[in-house]
DNA sequence: AGCCAGGCCCATT
DNA sequence: AATGGGCATGGC
């Protein structure tokens, strides 16, 4: 893969077989993209950006070039990745079928409050829920296009709110993370922690266990020593021929122990191939 | 109709 | 530290 920048204007990705669209926005980790045609269109934060994908390239159409190089990870070798996981079982099949996926790197507090919202919860109504609230709370960028909305937004906007647009009994959960980021919670800390310390800080919010902890450091921090535990990887832990274990710690000291810092790209290959199966 | 969803909180043990 | 019940709501 590899990539030409045109400042302010697009990016024009070549070399697509470590980049496919459908395969990242679409393999779970981020709620706020949408197929329109043949392109997609993709709110992150503050930015906006329209994908085009071609037979052979994929172009980025936005003014905000800077910031999606970073958010789509372009500048790390997935070709490399892809190789060092061929060793494992199931993992060959896995990335043949979502070869071109990439961890993004996402906001910390939209990735914060989306993960609260996705427990127990299913991917179609998570979206509809997220993308509720910023049409609802956030800024109008475009047409119908709406960032993400502020912590101070979120509170304004209170508990009554939160519920009518479908979060249910995560709603005081929300409210209270968003006001311990508000009155103090260093987010930014979060990015110099090692992981354990990260995990151990994300875990004195509201809303926020084990497993969403994981997809916060995976998804946002870019700490890929994690393999979040959800009912789908459950399923897929036995099949990867470990004996029956019901405890989700135990289960994720298992696979993080066989993949190390690869963990989370084994966690997204095989949770989008699997989830696949399904539908 | 009833089970399930990218689980977490809280009380008990 | 580990276990189990309760939980809003819509997708399928």
């Amino acid at each position: 893969m590899n990539y030409t920048v045109t400042a302010g204007s697009s990016i024009e990705v070549n070399g697509l077989d470590d980049f496919i669209v459908e395969h990242i926005l679409e393999c779970g980790q981020v709620f706020r993209s949408r197929k329109v045609q043949n392109c997609h269109t993709l709110v992150a934060g503050n930015c906006f950006c329209i994908l085009q994908s071609n037979i052979d390239n994929v172009i980025i159409k936005t003014s905000d070039t800077e910031f999606f190089t970073k958010y789509f990870d372009l500048d790390r070798d997935y070709g490399k990745i892809k190789s060092e996981l061929q060793m494992y079982d199931k993992l060959p099949d896995a990335i043949k079928f979502g070869h071109g996926i990439r961890i993004l790197n996402q906001d910390i507090f939209e990735t914060i409050i989306s993960f609260i919202i996705s427990a127990n919860n299913n991917i179609p109504r998570i979206q509809k829920t997220i993308e509720r609230m910023c049409s609802d709370l956030g800024n109008k960028l475009e047409e119908g296009i709406y960032s993400f909305p502020t912590a101070e937004a979120i509170v304004d906007a209170g508990e009554e709110y939160l519920k009518g647009i479908g979060t249910g009994y995560r709603a005081p959960y929300i409210l209270d993370t968003c006001k311990k980021i508000l009155n103090g919670y260093d987010l930014e800390s979060l990015k110099t922690m090692n992981s354990k310390d990260a995990t151990d800080k994300l875990l004195s919010l509201s809303g926020v266990g084990p497993k969403v902890a994981n997809c916060i450091q995976l998804f946002s921090l870019h700490q890929t020593d994690m393999f979040p535990v959800d009912t789908w990887v459950k399923k897929i832990y036995l099949d990867l021929g470990f004996e029956p274990e019901n405890s989700p710690k135990k289960i994720n000291e298992r696979l993080v122990n066989r993949f190390g810092n690869l963990s989370g790209y084994a966690q997204q290959y095989l949770f989008y191939y699997y989830r696949s199966k399904q539908n």
